[in-house]
DNA sequence: AGCGTTTCTGCAATCGTTTGCAGTCTATCG
DNA sequence: CGATAGACTGCAAACGATTGCAGAAACGCT
């Protein structure tokens, strides 16, 4: 059907070899017969065949991405940056959705390395350790977001203890005393960390550790209600809730809207992760980066480095940070008496001070 | 490294070509051998290799699929239904991001085939026609949500011209005579088609299309602020304005908010295609739903017949459409008098219309 | 027993590349 | 002018599977 190596070389009057060898310019071929044949393919159309050039040197410049899915804002920007890095490297990513289930990463990663890819970055669910362990004897692995604490996989981490003691800070400098926390299940690495974040905050101010304030849960919007709404039926509810749980976000806020509280005025918000429309929502929502970005771009160097180094890449690293900072919005207010003045004013000191904060940060 | 063919045909004493017939289940082997085999490959851990058994049937197991972005959300959805389907049926989905740039979408395409992707479905940019045309001889091809006009490929498009009839008259049963409309661009199946559903609602209803209240521009959330900024300073602005352009409905939001419009007291707002936040927002934001997942759907159906059919699958049918739907939710208001009181009188029949709409639909 | 079927198995070619090895050619030097 | 190194080139064997063809075994039948 399409041109292959032999049709080039007949055309060019040379053996399959030499021209094998002049198109990947593995050195020793004649000035002259190298580009005659570059020329003659050009003008075939030739295109190597990666299959076949694949079943020979063990490679397929495929290289692939398994995440959890794709509603994940910070997911879909570490894709977009994996793929343009690696396409301009001449691979193709397989971006993979593993929907942060065990035996469907486990089904995704056989295929995988069946399929013969040259590297892998993975976003781990934590429970298949031993089966990445042996794979990464096969190719290049490299873990994101999240450790598989069965594995000694080089890992890119988001510094979340960090992240999570800025949110909580910036929360207690607004005056803020009770803080709830909803937060990540406790068995994977952001959920311990960001909770640990929290915590050095509170202690770092003297602030009374109170697990009635702390909620942690799996990565959905119900949890979010659920337990948005146990913070707010507390004898003493919380004056701010830390969203240190991307997915839950949405369900708190839909309980806060139900149940007619108003942001920053009747409780302040903070939020772990952006969302392109967290701009946008009035009011602006003020979170947590974790600089997706550089995760994803850092993640990629380091596969890219391993890939190079052929088994041998053992820097002694193993785990990169990268760190968080905080983006200041319009849901966070300060927190001043113990229940502020219910009225028409609340609204205009709202724009007030929406309007100073909503510069750059 | 890894068990081979050959491995197994060893350790049962018979060739690899007995072998071969005996696990991909070709007939012609005794019932006994074949257990034999089946039981010592399972033993042995054999696990075929693609990329082999690609060289020599021309299949990979790979099928691609090419959006322009994943923050679009019915891309999500999207992608997350043909890897679903795929799956099911022992493909790989490969995914690719083309950022609806034909120079970007024609190398992925290219590098695409080379790799011997066994089907491909493609949001096509609708400027790379004539490749499209050339590579559907060599893989099955199926468009998605856009046509390339320059091709008789099959299509599965939304119904965007009954979904924007749809809105537009859902917009005048309201009571609203003058509806802006922000759409896509014209060089695109989607933003002709849409232009189209206004246009007939309008005519339909007996009011005279108004050129200064149709706006069509890229796929880019700036569009959709300076389109606003425009329809909103016209000597007579809209009472409501319908965002058939998915991607520009943030930068509409953040125009409103900038001039303190209420929405849906001092201005309606319809979109079209959904975001999982929409739900959420305050007020909800109702849409045109293009129905993405049904979409998908058909479009993996439409590929797997394609290619069980081997060529020959031309059924003469080229075009699919899927229905569109309304779904109210709360930015779309009655529209009775010129000019509605502005008092703070409107914050309170917000939340009684809000409320009275927020049952499902 | 001999023969023709039928059923199973193995040989070997093939897919399109890459690559070790050996052979050919040119040029350079003694 | 002949030897020899050096630079190219071609042959052929891989890579791991599939598959047409032909041979072998088993079986039933007369």
């Amino acid at each position: 059907m399409s041109v292959t190596l032999k049709d080039v070389a007949q055309a060019a009057r040379v053996s399959v070899s030499t021209a094998s060898r002049a198109l990947t310019g593995t050195g020793l071929t004649s000035e002259r017969t190298q580009q005659r044949l570059v020329r003659i393919a050009r003008e075939l159309g030739y295109r190597p065949n990666p299959i076949a050039r694949g079943l020979k040197t063990g490679q397929s410049r495929l290289v692939a991405l398994l995440v959890h899915n794709l509603t994940n804002a910070s997911f879909q920007v570490m894709a977009e940056v994996v793929q343009a890095r690696l396409k301009a490297l001449g691979y193709q990513m397989l971006l993979c959705i593993g929907g942060d289930d065990p035996q469907q990463e486990s089904d995704t990663l056989t295929t995988l390395v069946d399929h013969r890819i040259d590297g892998l970055i993975v976003v781990p669910t934590g429970k298949n350790g031993p089966q990445l362990k042996a794979l990464s004897k096969d190719v290049p692995i490299v873990c994101l977001v999240r450790r598989d604490d069965a594995t000694d996989l080089e890992t890119v981490l988001a510094d979340d203890p960090q992240g999570a003691y800025l949110g909580t800070r910036h929360l207690i400098e607004l005056g803020h005393k009770r803080i709830g926390l909803i937060v990540g299940r406790q068995d994977t690495t952001s959920g311990r960390e960001r909770l640990s974040g929290y915590v050095r905050a509170l202690r770092e101010a003297g602030i009374a550790r109170d697990d009635t304030l702390i909620h942690a849960g799996h990565f959905e919007p119900e949890t979010g209600a659920t337990c948005a709404r146990k913070l707010l039926d507390l004898p003493r509810p919380p004056s701010a809730i830390f969203v240190a749980n991307h997915e839950a976000t949405l369900g708190v806020l839909r309980v806060t809207a139900e149940r007619n509280i108003v942001i920053p005025d009747d409780l302040s918000l903070l939020c772990y992760e952006d969302m392109p429309w967290f701009e946008w929502h009035r009011p602006a929502i003020s979170i947590v980066d974790n600089g997706a970005r550089d995760l994803a771009n850092l993640a990629v160097d380091r596969l890219l480095h391993r890939m190079d180094a052929k088994g041998n890449g053992n820097d002694g690293v193993r785990e990169y940070r990268v760190g968080a900072k905080l983006i200041q919005r319009d849901s966070c207010r300060q927190f001043d008496a113990p229940a502020p003045a219910r009225s028409g004013k609340s609204k205009s000191s709202l724009s007030k001070s929406s309007a100073a904060k909503s510069a750059k940060v």
